[in-house]
DNA sequence: CCCAATGGATTACACTCGTAATCCTAAGCG
DNA sequence: CGCTTAGGATTACGAGTGTAATCCATTGGG
């Protein structure tokens, strides 16, 4: 079978389309007028931007497109979880030289971590025996 | 006194840019030189190349300039600590809706933090009483 | 049955980024 | 003293981004 092979394993998400990702990672498939409810209010963004978006995103592999008479459905084609974590070494490298201590010390000397995160926090390190 | 007031508090930092700014944060002021010497053999940068990035670090007011000379000294105009958390907040909002818990958890999950890293965060753990 | 709204396709347009090249001048080296 | 070279100023140039507008066809509502 022949293989997509100009477009790579999961894409580059800019921060504009991080935003219509998470709508439909959260919503699962959904159309535009989907997307775009669910925007309107919390963001100024025209029906045309949200579209822009989408095709974006088709266009580089993040979301699949099924036609549904004639309009489309579309669905995240890659996960959540592994952007996120692409997303997160990146930025670790980036800014921190890849170290995790000094990002979670920079939060917390700030007391930007709360009391819950603590707790989910320390619980974390309990289950890493 | 008249304030710089079209320069904001501390400006948006690109990918290259950071490569450039560790250096100078690293060793206090610096010539051109001073940067290209550091980075050769790290990366492929041309010297010109490296002359853009602080140009632009000098234009968006990261980088502070002294002439000495004929040639200029760069010392770094904005701190790193404070860089470092802007950048953390502002990824922490964009990929995990500013949670920070789940980000440790997605790094911990595949193992990428190190036995030291465990015990660095156990340790700030407690110090939050 | 006609019109407004919806949504796809195409196009726009200024800005930032990565990555330099060119041009010019001063300064050190031989 | 002339030549290489380092470094500033200016310019380049294509890709990606944010933010749409325009044009068009269909379709549901009155």
């Amino acid at each position: 079978m022949p293989d997509e092979d100009d477009i790579p394993a999961t894409p580059r998400i800019s921060d504009a389309e991080w935003t219509v990702m998470k709508v439909l990672w959260e919503r699962g498939t959904s159309t535009l007028g989907d997307v775009v409810k669910e925007l309107e209010g919390r963001l100024a963004w025209k029906p045309r931007t949200v579209q822009s978006l989408i095709r974006r995103l088709t266009d580089k592999g993040a979301l699949a497109v099924e036609a549904v008479g004639r309009e489309f459905r579309y669905t995240p084609a890659v996960s959540q979880d592994q952007c996120q974590h692409e997303e997160s070494v990146s930025f670790l490298d980036r800014v921190f030289n890849g170290r995790l201590t000094p990002f979670v010390a920079g939060m917390m000397e700030r007391e930007e971590v709360s009391k819950d995160d603590l707790d989910a926090l320390r619980e974390m390190l309990n289950q890493a025996e």
